[in-house]
DNA sequence: TTGTAGGCGTTATCAA
DNA sequence: TTGATAACGCCTACAA
């Protein structure tokens, strides 16, 4: 087993300083040809590496960002995260996914375990649990100690830093028209009871595009699940009496759970009754009939939010500037509607 | 913006040494009782926190592990990423995520990126590329350095190391058993030509259980996909010139589509063509027909192949022994088989 | 051209 | 009971 080597070992070696070692490897003016080209062959020879730990201590940055997200197992997040990774990586710097669990207390201890000195940054998504409590201390505390955060998708007013959104309103809002021009009345919506505000903005974006077409608000096509958790019974009920010809859901599952339902029923899709859902995943592109459904460009996302971060990790200034990118969603079109 | 207080900023305000505050913080009996007290209230007002890069430094320990993967947009990696993450955090460890994204280069970089301190083992599962290349050079730098490494699903035995794996080839008999159980005689597989060693095993599985039945392997219904493509004009041509009565593959995606064109077709699931998949995923889990399929536990694996890798590490003894730990892949009966 | 010394933040050993 | 010192590995201003 051969052991990693250090500047000090080269240096012993060699029968030099260190400092005679650190110039030579960096190629330095000051250094003689000839030194520098014996200690660079000998830290070929020995396959030298820098150690990341002692650089991160001396300059004060790990070149690490911490990602913090609710559930992993979960397509958009996925997609976030794989857009970080790869602006990130581009720019020397490591990913260290960190896992909410949804939960509030997780979500503190991650970020108290990185935040002292591990990473240079955050980008994360709130957990439901934070959101319920609306406790944000832990990422006050963070901004405060001047570490830059990037929050994503599910954020709060109640932190200043930067922001990455989708124009959920709007995507709902697009979703619905779609259903309205094509001739849909009675358009029914499968919602959460979640403090999410991008369930409450994905409402309000139905609700625009139905009043805009003169279409009332009826209270009963609303059918809400609580805690995000799918009640065939309810669903069961809300098909049999509420006569919908088209159906949006607050996201992918609920919309191919809803379909195969109303299939099984004997309705045919999108003919007696279309379907829209919201996150654009694999299960919306496999379905049968496959899904039309609202891409939140989770990639997209996760890019712009790690080239945020790493702008203000490597702004030399302390500007006092935060943006929020509002980010367009699509609506991808397929089988599920006419 | 309250910077980061150190040891130092503490013992100057309070007058006292740096080592004094440490041992202090410690609760260390050298110190006494009184100014312990003095100092960690004056710690705890100013919220001191130990910087883990010192320590790291101090150490020689990060508490970082590496998890290298090919794909995070995939439900079996990610329910793997999420079983390593569960495990470790709860062992103070924190998770360094890097995508290969199936290419070597990538892969190469990342590890270096991360062999110089930042982790203190590896947790992977190969690119595609690695394995066409057959080059495991990057790996064998890094156990030769002594840093542990755990390899899972995509393994090779060119490297010595801890590996986790499913059963492949006993799966694939048990899928393949229970079509033959039920009464189906044209079994087809739509499979790889990849040079993944998992794709070998379950075609391993899939003759034998043909074999011990009494079936002799028809090639005609053996339907390799290239590059994990789906083809669909392929897969028609199968459908309509080879009479099968069921259908493994070797994920869900394939599985899914094919059963969709299968429908389409005319054809009834399970009556006419029963379906069986491998990876049990959402698309498995809200298919329409749901989809009978063979869950690989990613979680248990991920979570298998931390408490190796964790062991390896907090081991204080340089064994020389290493395993290769098979888990049971189980069939989760859905729909789709009768 | 090369080397010395101090520092990044922490801990451990030993001296006072 | 407290403090000085060295060390982890690297970098750099300054001295030789």
């Amino acid at each position: 087993m051969k052991q990693k080597i250090t500047l000090k070992d080269i240096a012993r070696e060699l029968g030099v300083s260190i400092s005679t070692v650190s110039k030579a490897l960096k190629n330095s003016e000051e250094i003689s040809r000839d030194t520098k080209e014996r200690i660079q062959a000998f830290a070929k020879l020995y396959n030298y590496r820098p150690n990341n730990i002692a650089i991160s201590l001396k300059n004060k940055r790990s070149r690490n960002i911490g990602v913090i997200i609710p559930n992993i197992v979960h397509h958009f997040f996925t997609t976030c995260v794989r857009g970080v990774e790869l602006y990130a990586n581009a720019k020397g710097y490591n990913v260290i996914v960190c896992l909410s669990d949804e939960s509030f207390d997780k979500e503190v201890i991650n970020m108290e375990m990185l935040a002292n000195g591990s990473i240079d940054g955050f980008i994360m998504s709130l957990s439901m649990e934070t959101m319920m409590k609306d406790d944000y201390n832990h990422l006050k505390e963070v901004t405060d100690q001047g570490i830059p955060l990037v929050l994503f998708d599910r954020t709060t007013d109640e932190v200043v830093c930067d922001k990455v959104v989708i124009g959920d309103r709007e995507a709902a809002y697009m979703a619905v028209k779609k259903l309205i021009d094509s001739g849909r009345k009675r358009i029914g919506v499968i919602t959460s009871d979640d403090y999410l505000i991008m369930v409450h903005d994905r409402m309000e974006g139905y609700k625009e595009a139905l009043t805009e077409a003169g279409i009332s608000i009826d209270e009963n096509l609303i059918l809400p699940m609580s805690q995000m958790q799918f009640d065939e019974e309810a669903v069961n009920a809300f098909l049999e009496t509420q006569k919908v010809d088209a159906i949006v859901t607050v996201n992918e599952i609920f919309a191919v759970r809803a379909m195969k339902m109303a299939q099984r029923k004997g309705y045919k899709v999108p003919e007696d009754i279309a379907f829209i859902g919201f996150t654009d995943g694999l299960l919306s592109k496999y379905a049968n009939p496959s899904l039309t459904s609202v891409d939140q460009h989770g990639e997209l996302m996760g890019e712009h939010a790690a080239r945020m971060l790493i702008n203000k990790i490597e702004s030399e200034q302390e500007e006092e500037t935060y943006t929020t990118e509002i980010l367009k969603a699509t609506l991808i079109e397929r089988e599920s509607t006419p």
